[in-house]
DNA sequence: CGGTAAATTGACCTGGGTCAATAAATGTGG
DNA sequence: CCACATTTATTGACCCAGGTCAATTTACCG
């Protein structure tokens, strides 16, 4: 694993690491920042697909397609390291275990994803805020033990409306009203949860990082 | 590969395989017939995540939770092909280049969740049932060829409005619309895509099947 | 200290939801 | 094969969550 880590290269925010239907066949670790992955429809709309935070894979669909089919982009500076797709190739050979890690890691972003779907066609504007304050203040606390309720969102009303398929003045409706309910607070770009059990009520959201069960998983070679 | 599918079980229409929140171990190849998974949310709304057809593996979370996320039931008479996970775990040690399609397919369901993201929180409605109805007859026809244009799309309305986020009436309208557009035609519940090429640009649909690069691909051990 | 991006708010609109009635299809026991 | 019961499909009337547009205000940045 920390042959990957290598060659470490640092970014700006905003940096696009990555373009939609670029050719491409590096992959990378974040080890450093924040970063989202999204795609444009052609009416011009953007859908964030995922938010990426340290000890994440980017850009894993190199493994597969010629042509990326999401742009990735730094949301604050990051440090990222990059790595051949061949890696894997040899990786997969010669070390079961962190390969079934790899599969494992692969199976609960899948079921994350499905919670959003599930989240997009079936819930409300104020549940689906609610729920992407909670993911990412659980993201975030995973690389940063300090964070306790309060943290800082940083992303812009129109970001949050892309990734929640909603409109900047919508999620800024929803904002004050979480606000009013209690259920948050807010100062500048900071967020505190100050009614936690009644959000993740609010927001039908579920932790996939807990309840796993990994005994079927093959020895260390 | 031929070891997964021992002993083949079968399955009438409607049965419940798994369901969500249900402790499990044991994972399936669909070898026959399409089935589906979907979550209930507590409102008692329903969102449908995936249609499953031959050569699908289901029940893949077992793999990595305790208890079921998903609720997977039959669509139509099935076969089934049951295995414990640990020959998943078996298989990773012993065949490199098996686990690595694994891997691959894997990452397509991947991109094809993200693809229904985006239609779910970026496109209309009847984008959204246009795109239903190219991924169906697509995956339909990759184990029947004799399948062309037209087709028995196996699904109540209702079930195509929890797949997209919809309500059944709201389907009907949409689906009558479509068929007004002169993008399809109906008869009962037989389906034919009378202008496939506008139905994809309705859609802003993608084939995530095409366009793959597998060169990195370990060889065969 | 301007200048631009982001947040906020009000007024108004619309895509899709809700409710309800009817018709068509499908299934079931006898 | 038939009569009835249950789903499923269809349609109209009306409603509302969330979108659109536009105007300010506030925060950020060189």
């Amino acid at each position: 694993m920390a042959r990957l880590e290598e060659r470490p290269r640092e970014l700006r925010r905003g940096t696009i690491l990555l373009r939609e239907n670029d050719p491409f066949s590096e992959l990378y670790v974040l080890q450093r920042g924040m970063a989202m992955s999204y795609v444009l429809l052609d009416d011009g709309s953007r859908q964030i697909l995922r938010f990426l935070f340290p000890g994440d894979m980017l850009a894993v669909s190199a493994l597969v397609y010629r042509d990326s089919p999401e742009t990735i982009v730094t949301l604050t500076d990051c440090t990222v390291c990059p790595f051949d797709r061949s890696v894997i190739g040899a990786l997969i050979t010669d070390h079961p275990r962190l390969s079934a890690i790899i599969m494992v890691v692969n199976q609960i972003e899948k079921v994350a994803l499905t919670d959003r779907l599930a989240a997009l066609g079936r819930t409300s504007a104020k549940a689906r805020i609610a729920a992407l304050l909670l993911e990412i203040r659980n993201r975030m606390r995973m690389t940063d033990k300090t964070i306790g309720n309060a943290f800082t969102l940083k992303l812009t009303q129109e970001e949050v409306g892309d990734a929640t398929g909603l409109t900047a003045v919508h999620v800024n409706r929803m904002l004050r009203q979480l606000e009013e309910d209690g259920l948050i607070a807010r100062d500048n770009g900071r967020v505190t949860l100050t009614n936690e059990a009644q959000l993740a009520r609010a927001a039908n959201y579920i932790n996939r990082f807990d309840g796993l069960d990994l005994r079927w998983l093959p020895a260390a070679r």
